[in-house]
DNA sequence: GATTTACTGTAAAACGTTTAACAGGACGTT
DNA sequence: AACGTCCTGTTAAACGTTTTACAGTAAATC
């Protein structure tokens, strides 16, 4: 079974393979008739550009590959839903990679990666550490989203953490909570160990005081040791969570102890997902902004991608907080809690 | 600046291409001192082969293709994420389409995703009509997963539908429910009519009866849709759904009314994920064998890849039925509901 | 010692496309 | 009429790799 080219086409059409080839392509024009008698011809013999000869003589290529540190995580995937779609609109493929949180893995799956000499690649990297291999003379352009430390070396887009978790202590401190533990996935992740920070500056202001466990990445691990710190510890009035998976960490700590949400404990969720609203008590979360994300993402790596080549950007979106159900009001004055109430604190509070 | 290519390596090594190419591919064996020469002059310049080259002399590609109805799916992402390690541990990388639910996006994602000439697709498709494209006498091996309704003209993995029907069906009426709404994504898909006919087909046998209801692929639409069906219809004393998506339908309809699981009415959900076990009443549900199926298509493609050409292989898997809080037993007898009975009911049944 | 065999390495052709350079005709301008 | 310009098409040379065919050497066999 022989592979058909371009040049049965230009055969059976009678023309030559530039012809086809600027048929198809569309770089020269091509008169009309003859034009339709190259892709009757292609129709009919079931022709397709063949993308590797293509991208190997013209240098340029349709793929765009992207690594996350988990494709199992709700968060990677919506992003990769999103930036999957505004890159097929421009015509261009993604090709998805899995770090596994492990720097090694990383290294390897960009080395594999890049062996596509990709049209550009989105990154979020697994460690504080930015991959070498994309600031190579030879990297294609690159975006790096979400799990950023290092700024201003290439492009960047990422949420505002330290706004997002003073939002967070924020609204938990004018709600009454004084006694809050952050629960954290690993604060070896600088965002992470910023939306901490976050959350005990906006607590701060009302006089109120933060503990931090670590939970690591998986929820039902993060339940244990959850249980394992409430064990040892007096128990907070309300708890935050930093990412989705410790959001998931929590809920399941609370469902195995038969903890009421808001009346046992006020609880915070991280990003926002159809699950959370699916609930009895509604989560109060954060919501990231994924849609935007995934839009600065796409729209700045398409920029280098044809060629733009200013200074460094570093897009930082802000977040916004969903007030749902999930804190009780506890403050002296007695305000109601639970919901209802329609606070507009966002991200941005008193910030650019 | 330009690429430094094989010849650069050849050329700083003192050796051949040909050997620069075997050092590489390990496709013939070359003198372990004249390798490490090579290796070390690539690793100096900095040179990794180039894929699209490759590709293009060898006819070998080690990338496969992934065709998924929705990229937000959590179950379609679940699967995508097991397939991809598997295939990274074979060389092979995976590049991701999305077909949004509709044939006409699906053929033209899939003609673009086979421009690549990939090793194999593995595409759960949209409709129940196959896309010709894979038939074609150029297509590569091809493994058809989830989204079934031909089988027998090309590679399959599927789940045993109407046996996990059963089992919801079978472990309700055996819990005392006769009168079952069924939540049904689209009865048009193939396998979500089997399931649903499933789940009547178990209930019979307790002389229980199921009404069905659609409420399509988004979660906050089909609680509206559920809503309306709840309005003109007398409550069933038991809701069983048929797709991770209706599963988030009905449980944001029950909270939208704050409807108490079990008690207000027991639920039965489909696919199982973290947040299912971290509610207050953890939700009995089938679990699909994401793991299991992910094994099954890829190394079923494998084979095919490696040019194992035997009868088409269609694999069905069973799922099972975990039986957690949601169910409340209304027998006569008055068994207690609300988990801790142990049944031991597989979507096997009765079944092959 | 002559011949075979095994082993390593090389030269050069091929994979299917894009594109630079060119050719020829039609048309408009001097 | 001669020349330049535009337009449309072709020829042939790349792109960076793999692989076939071959060559040279060393070891093994007769």
């Amino acid at each position: 079974m022989k592979r058909i080219s371009i040049k049965d086409v230009a055969h059976a059409a009678g023309v030559s393979t530039a012809t086809v080839s600027n048929v198809f392509s569309g770089k020269k024009p091509v008169n009309a008739e003859l034009a339709d008698k190259v892709r009757e011809a292609a129709d009919r013999l079931g022709y397709t550009v063949n993308k590797a000869a293509s991208q190997l003589r013209s240098g340029r290529n349709s793929v765009v590959c992207m690594l996350v540190p988990d494709l199992a995580d709700p968060f990677f995937t919506s992003i990769i839903t999103e930036i999957e779609h505004r890159a097929r609109a421009d015509g261009y493929e993604i090709i998805v990679g899995n770090s596994d949180d492990t720097p090694e893995i990383e290294a390897g799956r960009l080395n594999a990666l890049l062996a596509w000499e990709p049209a550009g690649a989105i990154v979020i990297p697994c460690t504080d550490q930015l991959p070498q291999q994309l600031t190579a003379k030879t990297a294609p352009p690159c975006v790096l989203v979400d799990r950023v430390a290092n700024f201003g070396v290439v492009d960047t887009v990422t949420i505002d953490n330290i706004g997002a978790g003073e939002s967070i202590g924020g609204y938990l401190g004018k709600s009454g909570h004084k006694n809050v533990l952050i629960a954290a996935s690993d604060l070896a992740i600088h965002p992470i160990r910023q939306r901490a920070d976050g959350v005990t500056l906006g607590l701060k202001g009302y006089g109120g005081e933060a503990k931090i466990v670590q939970l690591g990445a998986d929820p039902e691990v993060g339940a244990d040791l959850l249980s394992a710190w409430f064990d040892d510890n007096t128990a907070p009035t309300a708890i935050c969570a930093t990412t989705d998976m410790t959001t998931l960490a929590v809920l399941r700590f609370l469902a195995d102890r038969q903890i009421d949400l808001p009346f046992g404990v006020s609880v915070v969720g991280f990003d926002d997902y159809a699950w959370m609203s699916a609930r009895r008590t509604k989560l109060t979360a954060i919501r990231q902004p994924v849609e935007e994300i995934a839009e600065a993402v796409w729209s700045q790596l398409l920029k280098r991608i044809n060629g733009e080549s200013g200074p460094v950007v570093n897009t930082v979106l802000e977040t916004e907080l969903l007030i749902r159900d999930s804190v009780k009001s506890i403050n002296a004055q007695g305000e109601r809690g639970g919901g209802g109430e329609l606070l507009d604190i966002k991200g941005a509070l008193g910030r650019g």
